[in-house]
DNA sequence: TTGTAGGCGTTATCAT
DNA sequence: ATGATAACGCCTACAA
């Protein structure tokens, strides 16, 4: 019946110029406040606006701006929990500016990652968040956009580039889940396991690497970052006759897995079985029994990424690697003492 | 040192006609391969893109066609895994076209879901997709949307509007619940719960209003969808003494809430409680013991939006609610017979 | 302080 | 079949 979409839109400075009676360089100043004018004209001007229903095109503007106050940001997959909260933080920390921060999942396909980045770089956007899908086949993605537009590899990189990085130094982290395992561990637990989540993204490797460096007695198994994964390892560490120990995750979703396939069998956490995550995922403090974990400092680090992405605008003088320290988060699934 | 940012870009269709000797015509229409023309030409056209690496600039192809190839998703909260599901089903249903879909977050809060609508529509999105935050005071923003560019409410919906809607029949997948319970759940059971997700979304409305007509004898707690509000509401289960039952939640976020704390209390799923969730959430099916769920058919509703918005492109005749017919998928938190 | 005019990169219309 | 040119909506020198 009645066409839905009014066409209240279509409403340009042209039109608010002619409305007001003045030129169309005084209404665009009158919105952006940059250069003085006189107050009179300036509420006839909005006064315009608000009656015609004006809202600025930011097409136009783009196009004349040479910026589009966008930002990019590319993920391996939106359904692994982790990714989410990455994005809904980096949204947030953008949400009070002006930039829209444009998400993209790349679906765990490399293809996909790159065809996300093409269309990012075509849609000239402001900057680039990447966190590359895998270590290696992610180069030509992540060297494409850097070629373009500033470019940040968040959480994982690509090695042997010298695009700047911001991530969270897995080492450390590593050592503090080593320390809590020495100082409050007992003895009968110190059956060590660990957990891999695959040696195709940095995150994994150095995880991997590290804790085996610091414990080179554990059992150690690669896989992928998945709750199915956590559920099929634990499985085997099972299936190998073992009752009790201290199993570590490469990340909270490994370790959920874990747990609900241990509770499923009747052991008991921590009684039994000690479980030490990676990433505090939101849910792992709401997860019964709630999860030991590393925590990355993501507030911090997506603030990381608006100064640098900021920084890279004019000067070239961004750090390689910022790296942030994470911290331990203690909780029953392995208690102190 | 190196300025890192190469000045690859700001390649213009100005530069390929100078490059291959032709008219900026002649590379538009090369390029988009509308209009016939020589071969010879394009193939120079052709060669000169690729050498110099000319890509197009969506922005001012935006701005000359008045389309973006862009659409809007505002979502509730990533961090809701059956939000963040939805929008990974969404961009992957766009990922072989050639539309972007832009993902926002409203954080849960009313205020960034109307600035994250006007963000959109400032950019020209050439569709907007709609899960309101709140069934009332989303409001504002969905008329909003609807009055400039064709809008979708998507999963739930604000009442007394016109504005189209996709979703699933509540209704119907409760009386499925209803009847797996009545031909399934032996009598011992039959004490029956009902854990809401709270009335400010159409579809908590709708789901506990249904159940609760199907099943009046059922005990009713209404909360909100979340993880924590399950282990909250099953511990007021358990406080009251009952020790077996049915439990049915209006989510799986609910439902896995409730599963953790019984697990971690030494409670036995299907033994003692038997659990039944809403949405079919990806981890679902992993959990332990795997979730009975009603599952909602996320592809064909995902589909549904392009087939609505490429319409209402044309022709005004969108009706008013499009519901999909959800399906029982029966494992084992309540198992057959 | 205000107005005029040019151009951002593209596509589409009009000649040729 | 190809080329010159205008126009999309906006911002900003520059002129007044």
């Amino acid at each position: 019946m009645v066409s839905r979409v009014k066409s209240a839109s279509g409403v340009t400075v042209h039109d608010v110029a002619h409305h007001a009676g003045v030129s169309i360089a005084t209404v665009s100043r009158a919105l952006s406040g940059n250069r003085p004018m006189s107050e009179e004209l300036r509420e006839r001007v909005m006064d315009s606006v608000k009656t015609l229903g004006y809202q600025v095109n930011l097409v136009g503007r783009a196009l004349r701006q040479k910026r589009t106050f966008t930002l990019g940001l590319v993920i391996p997959d939106l359904e692994n929990p982790f990714f989410s909260s990455l994005a809904q933080n980096i949204s947030r920390s953008f949400a009070a500016s002006e930039v829209e921060v444009m998400i993209s999942s790349a679906d765990n396909d490399i293809d996909q990652e790159l065809r996300a980045v093409q269309s990012f770089l075509g849609r000239q956007v402001d900057g680039l968040v990447l966190i590359p899908s895998d270590e290696r086949e992610s180069l030509t993605a992540v060297e494409l956009a850097s070629g373009y537009v500033p470019t940040i590899q968040f959480d994982r990189f690509v090695p042997d580039t010298t695009i700047p990085f911001v991530g969270c130094d897995n080492a450390f982290g590593m050592s503090l889940v080593s320390e809590h395992i020495a100082n409050h561990v007992p003895k009968e637990q110190k059956t060590l396991f660990f957990i891999g989540g695959g040696e195709s993204s940095s995150s994994g490797r150095e995880r991997s690497a590290a804790f085996m460096a610091l414990q080179p007695e554990s059992q150690h198994l690669e896989g992928s970052f998945s709750f199915g994964w956590g559920q099929e390892a634990v499985k085997k560490i099972i299936d190998q006759g073992f009752t009790q120990g201290t199993i570590v995750c490469a990340a909270d979703v490994i370790a959920l897995g874990v747990s609900s396939w241990l509770l499923s069998q009747g052991f008991r956490i921590p009684e039994d079985f000690r479980l030490i995550g990676f990433d505090d995922v939101g849910v792992s403090f709401l997860a019964h029994p709630t999860l030991t974990t590393v925590r990355q400092p993501l507030a911090a680090m997506t603030e990381a990424i608006g100064e640098m992405l900021g920084d890279s605008q004019r000067a070239g003088s961004a750090p390689e690697k910022t790296l942030f320290q994470p911290e331990l988060i203690v909780r029953s699934s392995s208690p102190a003492r």
